[in-house]
DNA sequence: AGACGATCCCATCATTTGATGGAACAACGC
DNA sequence: GCGTTGTTCCATCAAATGATGGGATCGTCT
């Protein structure tokens, strides 16, 4: 199945990339029980079966989407760390909460399925757990609040998780947010950022010394 | 439809109130569409179609399940109100934390639905859009952030919001974040009620003289 | 007792949905 | 030309799902 990824992710004209990234934005959008193959199907233009002879069973190609979504957001974050390494720490911090803000308010779809991941606990069980770990203690290496991966304290895996899971939120529930503070996109977007810079960074900035039980 | 879920809040041993029960925790978890009508019945012990004869087609119940979700969480907003008022807003808001907390974290479900709300688009039209607004801006109001309810700046909005989506983050993310940090579920809510104070009494504390653009 | 309404379940229907088999079609090598 | 392989669509199936009709059961009122 990797590779069936690997060859739709090289290739987004192809057969198989036109079906992930359909399947991407409407899994994205209504989750997935509340997408069907046929959906799917009828944005690529195509028959169910051509989708299924492609990508197997609905499931496997939720997976995929999933993977999909992943590899991009790895990539993004490898991307970030490298501009801002050497910087200093409240620098660091600006810098990735407005180049991954945009970046998700770019593809907002993964935000809505790294949530939809989160809250909505399937029949099945869950299998992969998609990377989510790695990913928070990684950032949390980049913020220099960690000395490796395997010794992130608990509180600052916890205030990354809150940064993170707080930028998806204003992404994915933007048609909900963005009429109450009537702004138009962009504003609403500049807004979303001076936010989150306002709350997190003088949390992450304080040293964590703060009154913890 | 009001008065027939008031009749289920009101006699929760009812029939009205065991399926409204057993539909708010289906609902809760898996979602609109990953909850079958069959799933409820078969909570409750009862046929699918005495369970249509209470509550009409789903759309319906779930409408119901949301309603009874926001009076709940509205008459919360309420009592802790009550409590933190005249306080200084450190205090009340370390308050409003642990008790919305709290009772959010013995009440999932509310937290799960909330969000499913938010990110979930529905193929068909929202219809209500549950009091969100309201309750934000009451919230702003409590922190004395606001003269009034509607002239709340949409920068506050955005903090309560923030701080909001975070305490639903962390309580319908339970099953994916407690690993990580790798805490039983008493130290787990004691650690996310830390790391919410620690986060966002800061911001609300500092004035907002802080750098907006 | 008898009537009536409320409640509940069995049987069933129509639609949707995921999935498959088989045929048609094209490209390619021989 | 001819077989092979890969790709696509049409027709269809079986299961799941939301919904309904009709009848059984129970309590209550007269």
């Amino acid at each position: 199945m990797a590779t069936i990824l690997e060859k739709a992710r090289k290739d987004p004209s192809s057969m198989k990339g036109r079906i992930l990234a359909a399947a991407r934005q409407l899994f994205g959008q209504y989750g997935f029980h509340g997408t069907t193959t046929r959906m799917i199907a009828q944005e690529v233009e195509i028959d169910i079966s051509t989708l299924h002879y492609h990508w197997g069973e609905k499931g496997d190609l939720y997976e995929a989407v999933v993977l999909d979504i992943c590899e991009d957001l790895g990539q993004k974050l490898v991307e970030v760390e490298k501009i801002i390494h050497g910087l200093p720490r409240q620098d660091r911090l600006s810098i990735s909460i407005e180049m991954m803000t945009d970046y998700l308010f770019e593809n907002p779809e993964s935000s809505n399925l790294i949530l939809f991941r989160y809250f909505g606990k399937s029949k099945e069980g869950d299998g992969l757990d998609f990377q989510i770990p790695e990913f928070t203690a990684d950032i949390a290496l980049s913020m220099g609040l960690a000395k490796d991966r395997k010794s992130v304290p608990p509180h600052v895996m916890m205030e990354v998780l809150a940064l993170m899971n707080s930028i998806h939120n204003f992404v994915s529930g933007e048609c909900l947010f963005r009429p109450m503070v009537n702004r138009n996109r962009e504003d609403y977007i500049q807004l979303v950022k001076s936010t989150l810079k306002f709350v997190h960074i003088p949390a992450f900035s304080q040293g964590h010394d703060y009154t913890r039980e």
